[in-house]
DNA sequence: CCGTATCCCATCGGATACTG
DNA sequence: CAGTATCCGATGGGATACGG
């Protein structure tokens, strides 16, 4: 199972690897990232497909997304203006592991949820 | 790359899958996780593999996950008391996804950091 | 040893209004 | 269309002290 060593999540280098982690583990990051997924879209498009984010936390998780090289942001002279957001590499391969997060718990999410009822009703 | 279509981040069931998701997005969630393992550990045990976190959110963070099935708490009757905490079956397999978002931290945080560096040294 | 209770502040994020 | 600015309530989580 840990064929590469458990990550360095309590040595040298952990406060870097929480980092990224509490990036990616905000309200939005993970439903923009897959949503993006490998195609080009449009800040409007973006948030109709994220719904119901709000403006300010699409446009402050896009910035955050950015800083950290995972997403590209390219403004088209157009008008009306056009801006066009895509994955990079990094945000691609960041992608493969989100999704993986995403089926679990899709996968698992009725199960929790009784789980949760269960454990509420056993020690009400 | 969607083999199995998008998650359904967007469509009905999102509410329950976001409440999954933000469970493991919590600030001790996938480092506690990390560092049970496939072992059965005690509090203290794992509270010094998981330092600096404190014992009230390491306590905060098992309940979470033992209310959603993913560790098992057990209560030995000795003196001094022992409590043990596991993964569960549906704990281990999160472990497996949490361990590819790990690694990808890992191998990732030192350009994310250039990255960010970078970024902000060009806005300012 | 294994927690819970209290206090308290920093951050997150929603609502709303305004700009190029 | 694509944002930024401001306000503010809710929540998260640290420090500390106490209890079984």
């Amino acid at each position: 199972m840990d064929a590469h060593g458990a990550p360095e999540l309590c040595g040298r280098g952990r406060e870097l690897v929480r980092d990224v982690l509490e990036r990616v583990g905000d309200k939005w990051s993970v439903v923009v990232i897959c949503q993006l997924g490998d195609t080009t879209k449009r800040f409007n498009e973006l948030r109709r497909l994220c719904e119901p984010i709000t403006q300010r936390m699409l446009s402050a998780t896009l910035h955050a997304l950015e800083r950290d090289g995972i997403v590209t942001r390219t403004v088209h002279d157009a008008r009306p203006i056009r801006v066009d957001y895509a994955l990079t590499p990094r945000g691609l391969s960041l992608l493969d592991v989100v999704l993986g997060l995403a089926w679990w718990a899709e996968r698992n999410a009725p199960e929790i949820q009784q789980a949760r009822d269960a454990f509420d009703t056993r020690t009400r």
